[in-house]
DNA sequence: TCCCCTCGCACATTTGAAGCGC
DNA sequence: AGCGCTTCAAATGTGCGAGGGG
């Protein structure tokens, strides 16, 4: 019921034409009308006006609340494979210092990248769309020699996950496929060992389930008695943005519910404002700009140089001081598509425990769907393995090749980075453009999703 | 001392096997 | 034998808070 339906096809984010290669017809490479949306949007909404933390342990955690999407605008017989990775949103490292985050220094060099493969990849367009994808079985770690293949993180260090809809019949094929990239700017989250800020504990108490325990209506209701201090709660996220970090202002949380749709009347306004990040937004470049975009920036920005075999330098390097595939998701500033050229090698997780079960057959005539298959040999490749030199020959698999040659930088100049201040990063403008609350932006590209081959 | 991380714990949900009746 | 339902225990997911390391 929460998850919003309120996305913008991607082509309308365009205020000239799309481009002839963005035509509306059967083409089954043009991608452009994927559509993803993100459920729970108010959940994840509450959570990013506060400042949304993860927990990550050595075993690995889930997320909460947990990526669910729907998809839209598939081909109903094509087969996708659906990824989620993390990508850092800026070159900090951060600490919690009397009710806010603070920049403690420049981030740590990034521990190996890791794809994550949702266990029913590859599946028809059909099955991908008859329901929300969950990927709820995703878990965090900050064990860098995790060998289950959780997805690898630096504690105290923001992220964001980012949405892989690859066209391919297999895992094997999907360097030479086409694909869509999506990021939600409610999804950015910071990694923690410990919750910090503890309105973000007390929000996770009261909407996960395996946390009931720990409800003040629960049995156990002295929990909370040492941290409720005495505050006013206040219904108003308003009211508390204003006031600036009410101590436990969750109190009521029996009213969270109604809280929740009151609010959604003024979401559109009061979006850039509650984050905890967008405390020092004001300083920012405010580059707020209506809903169209130029079109030749979408399409133009954003690419990156292939990177070399080794992915370490990439990450460390260009998250830091460079147009990277975070920095540049809020600096594309349009709230509007960006084309993605992902230079990098993903190590490939999936859920060790899944049954490999694939969607059942289908009405789209034969199929040749194949069993379980067993990508044991390419899942969870170290970076070592996958960079190998020789592999980089790009097999553009798209009519629209020729419009982007491989390896140029033609984004934004880099006066748009770094950001005039730290915490007002790429955030800033991350939340400038999801001042539409659709919480949707689609990153569109032709190219390959991986340069190198590690399958 | 401070900050951050790890670990064991209690409490919750989820999962799947077992048992039962039809 | 197969199906559907219920029960129950094990597995798993949570945050808490003590303790430890740098």
């Amino acid at each position: 019921a929460h998850h919003s339906c309120l996305t913008l096809k991607l082509k309308s984010n365009f205020s000239g034409p799309p481009p002839a290669s963005m035509a509306a017809g059967p083409d089954p490479y043009l991608q452009g009308s994927i559509r993803m949306t993100l459920e729970d949007l108010e959940l994840w909404k509450t959570f990013h006006e506060i400042g949304t933390e993860m927990i990550i342990t050595k075993p690995g955690r889930r997320m909460f609340p947990h990526c669910k999407v729907n998809l839209s605008g598939l081909i109903q017989c094509a087969k996708y494979i659906l990824l989620v990775d993390m990508v850092p949103e800026d070159g900090f490292r951060y600490k919690w210092n009397k009710e806010k985050w603070e920049v403690a220094g420049k981030a740590e060099p990034q521990p190996p990248c890791r794809t994550y493969l949702h266990p029913d990849s590859p599946a028809l367009g059909s099955h991908w769309m008859k329901q929300s994808v969950s990927f709820l079985k995703l878990k965090l770690t900050n064990n860098t020699l995790d060998q289950h293949g959780h997805i690898i993180l630096h504690s105290m260090h923001r992220y964001h996950p980012r949405f892989h809809v690859v066209q391919a019949d297999d895992l094997f094929s999907v360097r030479w496929s086409v694909f869509q990239t999506f990021t939600f700017p409610e999804t950015s989250f910071t990694a923690v060992t410990a919750y910090q800020n503890t309105k973000i504990t007390k929000l996770k108490i009261n909407h996960n389930p395996f946390a009931k325990g720990f409800r003040d209506e629960g049995t156990n209701k002295k929990r909370w008695v040492s941290i409720l201090t005495p505050c006013i709660f206040l219904s108003h996220p308003l009211l508390c943005a204003f006031s600036g970090f009410c101590q436990s202002s969750y109190d009521g949380y029996d009213g969270e519910e109604g809280r929740l749709a009151k609010r959604k009347v003024e979401d559109a306004v009061k979006e850039e404002r509650y984050s905890p990040w967008g405390a020092e937004r004001q300083q920012g470049v405010r580059t707020d700009s209506p809903a169209g975009a130029d079109t030749r920036e979408i399409y133009n920005t954003e690419q990156l140089v292939p990177a070399p075999a080794s992915y370490q330098p990439y990450r460390a390097h260009e998250y830091g001081k460079s147009p990277s595939p975070s920095s540049s998701v809020g600096s594309s500033i349009t709230g509007s598509g960006r084309s993605s050229f992902e230079s990098r090698v993903p190590d490939i997780a999936t859920d060790p425990d899944h049954d490999s079960s694939k969607p059942g057959p289908s009405h789209c005539g034969p199929q040749t769907l194949p069993g379980p298959q067993d990508y044991s040999g390419v899942l969870n490749m170290t970076m070592a393995q996958a960079g190998k030199p020789g592999v980089i020959g790009h097999h553009i698999y798209s009519p629209y090749s020729t419009e982007q040659p491989l390896g140029q930088w033609s984004g934004p100049g880099p006066a748009q980075y770094p950001p005039p201040h730290p915490l007002s990063a790429d955030y800033t403008t991350q939340a400038v453009h999801h001042g539409y609350h659709h919480g949707n932006v689609g990153e569109w590209s032709q190219y390959p999703l991986f340069s190198y081959s590690c399958w």
